[in-house]
DNA sequence: CCCTCGATCAC
DNA sequence: CCTCATATCGAGGG
């Protein structure tokens, strides 16, 4: 059977999920905003419904400049509360996975999902399901989204973004050629500014030019796996598998400072509230890591890191601020730059269940010195 | 093979 | 004026 693949992305998902709160916000200009604390206003847009986006109000601009596009409109500004939007989004994936064979949850707002044997391979049924799909969610969380059809993740991908909000876009496997060719390189998932920068240098701008690329050229200049990827998504012929995903392995938070500084004493005040809540999440889902990174972005935004793998898992609380403060001294003493921002990461966590126990080790240890 | 680190993507 | 969270890749060193 040909595989047939779908791309749900929710609208403008934390601004919509505002106005289903408050239906009275739906006429006006709304804008989700991540405050960082250091002014009353300092921070930047997450998102923005698209009334806010027909003022040029767009992610990740400042919120000054977006309050000073929507004078005078009566915009709201409502500060991001991912929780909430969690929640929501559960629900979403829980009625997808109610339709379909195999989800994967990608974002907060976005999934790939099978429709191989839901639809035996018919385009058109796989097309009656997204819209069946699209009216389900509509009805249970008066939320509307859009949907991409396509032979492969790839153009699922770009079939959802293809028209939205409330779109619903099915590409054919005759018609993927047509699809992508006169496409800009940008427009592929995983291309982003630096390697759509990087193709240009190479006379490369749209897909077309890059699916008549050598992919030994596209290996030399990209690296093996990009290179690999690059060709096939180009080509229409991405045949990645549509995975569940296990949960995150890996948790952070990042802070930005009060004011920038170089003082470890300062930092790690600043960041104790950030990592006592990472290890009360890492309790709740009863994990332990092995790696621990400390993030530092400087005054000039470079971004730094220093990590430790451990050979034993932990869990305890006391010893990831003891170990934090350990690595957040040797990241600022290796620069003589003031830190804007810092973070902390908790990587390679394994379940209690799958963890090795002390005595397990120690019988290793004991194992080793004899042999 | 493992560890560390930076880069990139995209939210 | 400059957020936050996660995954993945590759280089370089051991």
């Amino acid at each position: 059977m040909n595989r047939i693949v779908g791309h749900l992305d929710l609208d403008y998902f934390f601004a919509q999920v505002e106005e289903v709160e408050n239906p009275s916000l739906k006429n006006l200009p709304v804008v989700i905003c991540v405050y960082s604390g250091r002014t009353d206003d300092s921070g930047v847009v997450s998102t923005a419904n698209y009334i806010a986006r027909g003022y040029g109000v767009r992610s990740a601009i400042p919120i000054v400049l977006a309050k000073k596009k929507l004078e005078a409109t009566g915009a709201t500004f409502i500060p991001l509360k991912r929780e909430k939007y969690e929640t929501v989004s559960e629900r979403v994936m829980e009625i997808l996975r109610s339709r379909v064979d195999v989800v994967e949850q990608t974002g907060i707002d976005e999934a790939y999902f099978d429709v191989t044997t839901g639809s035996q391979s018919d385009y058109e049924s796989a097309t009656n399901l997204a819209t069946e799909i699209k009216r389900d969610i509509l009805v249970a969380e008066k939320l509307t989204c859009s949907i991409g059809i396509g032979q492969n993740k790839v153009i699922a991908k770009m079939a959802s973004d293809f028209r939205k909000p409330d779109g619903l876009t099915m590409i054919r496997p005759d018609e993927t050629t047509d699809f992508l060719t006169s496409m800009s390189v940008d427009k592929l998932p995983g291309v982003g500014s630096k390697t759509a920068r990087r193709l240009g240098e190479l006379g490369v701008t749209t897909i077309g030019e890059l699916s008549r690329m050598e992919l030994d050229s596209l290996e030399e200049s990209f690296g093996h796996k990009i290179g690999i990827y690059l060709h096939n998504a180009s080509r229409g012929t991405d045949e990645e598998p549509v995975l569940e995903r296990s949960e995150s392995s890996q948790i952070s938070r990042i802070i930005t400072l009060k004011t920038n500084s170089r003082n470890t004493n300062e930092i790690l005040s600043q960041l104790l509230p950030a990592i006592e809540d990472i290890s009360k999440r890492i309790l709740e889902r009863k994990v332990s890591y092995r790696s621990l990174s400390i993030i530092g972005i400087y005054t000039d935004l470079s971004i730094r890191t220093k990590s430790k793998t451990f050979e034993i898992p932990t869990n305890d609380s006391e010893t990831l601020k003891r170990q934090s403060r350990e690595l957040l001294e040797e990241l600022a003493g290796s620069s003589t730059m003031k830190i804007r921002r810092a973070g902390v990461r908790l990587a390679e966590l394994k379940s209690i269940a799958e963890q090795r126990s002390l005595s397990d080790y120690i019988c290793d240890q004991l194992g080793e010195a004899h042999g």
